[in-house]
DNA sequence: AGACTAAACGGACCATGGTCCGTTTATTAT
DNA sequence: ATAATAAACGGACCATGGTCCGTTTAGTCT
């Protein structure tokens, strides 16, 4: 748990869950540290900017941002780690977004509505950061331990229950989700040539066939 | 498209999809490399029965089977392209009983009913098959190009029409393919300890629910 | 049998993600 | 200021999937 800036409030902190967890959010990061933590994201984004995700190897990465490569292992963990801390504050906008955001994405509107904004919203954040979403996906044991990913889960599983749905709302959530897997999402974009919107309509006759037996 | 035998059958070849698309079906095999296939088989299953999955590398499996590294890759193309090799009997049976067997699971029940045994079947097998069938999903581009999924695919937009159902069937199709994802139940089976009957009630659930409104 | 050819072979080679461990350095306590 | 210490550093090293290309060989034609 992280305390994250809500974008674009007053608010001030709000709590969050992020992408990727910090291994140890007590401890103060030492100013080399942070430096070489600047110049590496700095360095990936600018990496993916020239050559695409593709593009950036770890060895690059180090070599460009003028570290050692265990440095940029320490601090990300792996390939996939680095793309969520990149993916980290989009993620949490969307978060915030739907979680305290205004309707129909936020509370305020049926769970029916929350559940179309929401599927409407994930399939727009896949097009729009699809390299950086896919090449996140590789995390070491799954895609399924992101904490992220529980999160959205869980949301669904609320919604679905705010709309009377009694039948092991957990595994309906999943397989919900799964009809939102950014590979099938993409792969359906990009080879397919499937527009986003027809998507969009798909997952709400999906969610609406779902919710209305309840 | 390639012959292969219908199991248990004295009705001889039926035609079927192979799991892995043969590259020149038309050329006969030359002996050495026959011979060389059925080692590279024979060693990979030895392999996989001593050391797991994880067990079986490249390197390992060509000095098992006593041939050049090479070899192996030019066999089998890809790592992804091995395991799906060894999946391809069970996976002949597999489809040789959705489409030609017996009901529920074939033709002679409704299509919701075939929808709810497809999805009970293909659960049990990738319990059955766990660990190869998710080695065989990091296919090169992609386990939306193998051409076993598009039947699969195929199979459940077709029950759908026969149910009546006539928004986007292929879309919803896949939506519904989603749910039944190696990975996530394997994830479910194994790290969450679901039973698979419960995730067979709840395929039964989902589908029953997207056919109803039709 | 001998020559010819296309296919198969094999293993050195490459790229890349990830690990290890001896060395350096920011920080803190004295 | 100095010493002590825990953290950070860096790059050699490893494992593995995959490629390349010079060499060998099975099958065929005469």
């Amino acid at each position: 748990m992280v305390r994250l800036l809500f974008p674009g409030s007053k608010l001030g902190p709000v709590t969050s869950i992020p992408l990727r967890p910090e291994p140890t959010p007590a401890a103060a990061e030492r100013s080399d540290a942070a430096r070489n933590r600047e110049r590496l994201l700095l360095a990936a984004r600018e990496l993916i900017a020239d050559c695409g995700t593709e593009g950036l190897t770890m060895d690059r990465l180090a070599e460009r941002a003028g570290v050692g490569k265990g440095t940029v292992f320490r601090r990300f963990g792996s390939r996939a780690g680095l793309m969520l801390t990149l993916l980290n504050d989009s993620e949490a906008d969307f978060q915030a977004r739907f979680m305290f955001g205004p309707p129909p994405l936020g509370p305020g509107a049926s769970g029916l509505e929350r559940l179309i904004a929401f599927g409407a919203e994930r399939i727009a954040y896949v097009v729009e950061f699809g390299d950086l979403v896919l090449a996140a996906e590789n995390a070491s044991r799954g895609r399924f331990e992101v904490p992220a990913a529980a999160l959205w889960l869980r949301h669904i599983e609320v919604l679905l229950r705010d709309e009377g749905f009694d039948a092991d709302p957990w595994l309906m959530a999943g397989s919900l989700s799964a009809a939102l897997d950014p590979e099938r999402l993409l792969d359906l974009v990009r080879r397919h040539g499937v527009p986003p919107e027809r998507l969009v309509d798909s997952w709400r006759d999906l969610v609406t066939r779902v919710v209305a037996a309840a």
